[in-house]
DNA sequence: TATATTTGCAACTGAATGATTGCATAAATA
DNA sequence: TATTTATGCAATCATTCAGTTGCAAATATA
């Protein structure tokens, strides 16, 4: 059972999920709302984004409320880095891009 | 048959080839050195690859060489960007982007 | 021209995926 | 206490996916 970000981020109902946390913490009962599957459809799209770290539950009461584990988004975005390296030296900024690059780093 | 960059990503061997053709335009045989797989599993990546547009091919004799079509990579940055601002803002501009995300909700 | 090389396409296979239904558990509420 | 609500888990199913093998077409080379 492969259970990294990039298979996770491919469903497009997961995608979903995460722009709605990430305004917001939901339940998995108010997410269901949104889209037009089961509850168990969500919760099992949950599970898998709780699999690999690109969110987190906070059990309220009954309530479970997930959120976005912002830190592990990073993670698309540090393996975009070196593409985006490709794109932005089109304009000869060489220089600046490779140093802002640099101090951007943490 | 979906199709879209995120899906094509999910894949790691994807991921590689990419990773791969972003330094080089390379042909399919090239390309399968790389991997431990045969060089069809290769050529159905490059397929998938082709359809939702992340490389484009170029023909030199009867060989094939594939290269990236790094604009597309872009789309991926593109949606990265609501979550971006998420984790760029550390300083109390957190209501505004949480608007925004509301607001750009499709 | 005959042969080797590079490639794409089709058929097949086992595994993974997304979704559904049914059930069990725990907490809130009447 | 009895019932409703919120949730997770298990079993099942149809579809998709990644990989393989075999073959055909086109180009290069002997």
């Amino acid at each position: 059972m492969r259970r990294d970000i990039f298979q996770a981020i491919a469903d497009p109902t997961r995608r979903a999920i995460l722009v709605l946390i990430a305004a917001q913490a939901m339940t998995p009962n108010a997410l269901a709302e949104h889209f037009d599957t089961t509850r168990q459809a969500v919760s099992k799209h949950l599970k898998i984004l709780l699999e690999c770290d690109l969110i987190r539950q906070e059990q309220k009461g009954r309530e479970i409320y997930y959120q976005l584990e912002i830190d592990k988004m990073k993670e698309i975005d540090k393996w975009l880095e070196q593409f985006r390296q490709l794109w932005e030296t089109r304009f000869s900024q060489l220089d600046d891009v490779l140093s802002n690059l640099k101090n951007n780093k943490s």
